[in-house]
DNA sequence: GTTTGATATATCATTTTGATACATTATATG
DNA sequence: CATATAATGTATCAAAATGATATATCAAAC
């Protein structure tokens, strides 16, 4: 995680939309994202704190009675900086399938608890293929805002590769119980 | 991740299967399995140390002439460990895909950058499905071994998304192109 | 003979994670 | 109407992961 701190292009992303405080930038973060990135408060914070000594956010008090409540507002650096971000070449997506390294290494165990492991992951894959496709009806039923294009994408990439993974479960099980 | 050091398992998962030296897990780790899992010095080194004072592996000096060269051993203790690992109920898969991070907050560039992120992607998934399939094939060609059905189906997990990342790929480019 | 690449261990700064602490405000439940 | 519970909000901490770098040996290519 050295180097670029991708996290700063999450928020920026999300202030580009909206000004938001941490804890609603969390809760973003927690939504639709999830699917395809992680943040927590012992991210997002700190961040937010070095970005505004950067100038690529301003922040405002929004404070209401004794609430603490801190608003930021993306700069016109800071948009540029996430300019910059969408034009440069090299990605890293960075995958990790605990499910997959409990399988690889499953010959040190039984075939029922590999199969048993193959089935808490295709359990939680339909839960999520539920919620994606419920996003994907909110956003049918929604169209011709520009935004939502980007948006359906990431939705749609989420349905197609969580299919995947209900199809490979399918064929793993039945692999594992000598039906194949 | 705070908590249980993931590492630690993809260590002695691979030590349950031959004795190994720091740098060989390295490489390990980078094969066929660097398509769900990752590691680096910083993080083998430091739980390899640990966990020899946990006594979940032993290590043995092989080094030869000036060459220093560490060997480590799964103990019993480590069998365990790995057993009691496979049967945990709760699993983690973190993805953390950049790729949609760019297209979620497409909105703030062009669409051509956007297009052109979408095809980076492309490429890699063409490139990492080579190899894959080259791996499948390897596999096909020296059956029998029990082993390998683990093996296998972490290799036909990994097929089987990167065809869907493809498809969605055209999809997505479709769209883009106002040809959808 | 010398440069290049593979083998090998190790550490470091930076970033991320996940948990926790602490306090306010809104909402539901009895 | 009181009180419990959930949501809002900022912040920090230890532990873990990342990616880079340092250092050195040895084998092979040129």
């Amino acid at each position: 995680m050295a180097r670029e701190r991708k996290i700063d292009m999450v928020i920026l992303g999300l202030l580009s939309h909206e000004d938001l405080t941490g804890y609603e930038i969390k809760k973003r973060i927690d939504g639709a994202i999830s699917f395809f990135w992680k943040g927590s408060f012992g991210n997002i914070y700190p961040a937010l704190k070095d970005m505004e000594n950067q100038g690529l956010i301003t922040k405002s008090d929004t404070s209401v009675g004794e609430r603490e409540r801190i608003t930021y507002h993306i700069t016109k650096s800071g948009r540029n900086r996430l300019k910059v971000w969408l034009k440069e070449e090299q990605v890293s997506n960075e995958l990790k399938y605990e499910t997959l390294l409990k399988l690889f290494f499953g010959g040190s165990g039984s075939r029922e608890v590999t199969v048993h492991n193959i089935e808490i992951f295709e359990e939680q894959v339909k839960k999520d293929l539920r919620v994606l496709r419920t996003y994907y009806e909110t956003l049918e039923r929604s169209q011709g805002v520009e935004d939502h294009v980007y948006y359906s994408l990431t939705v749609s990439f989420g349905i197609e590769t969580y299919e995947a993974y209900l199809k490979w479960c399918d064929k793993a099980k039945k692999m594992l119980e000598g039906r194949a």
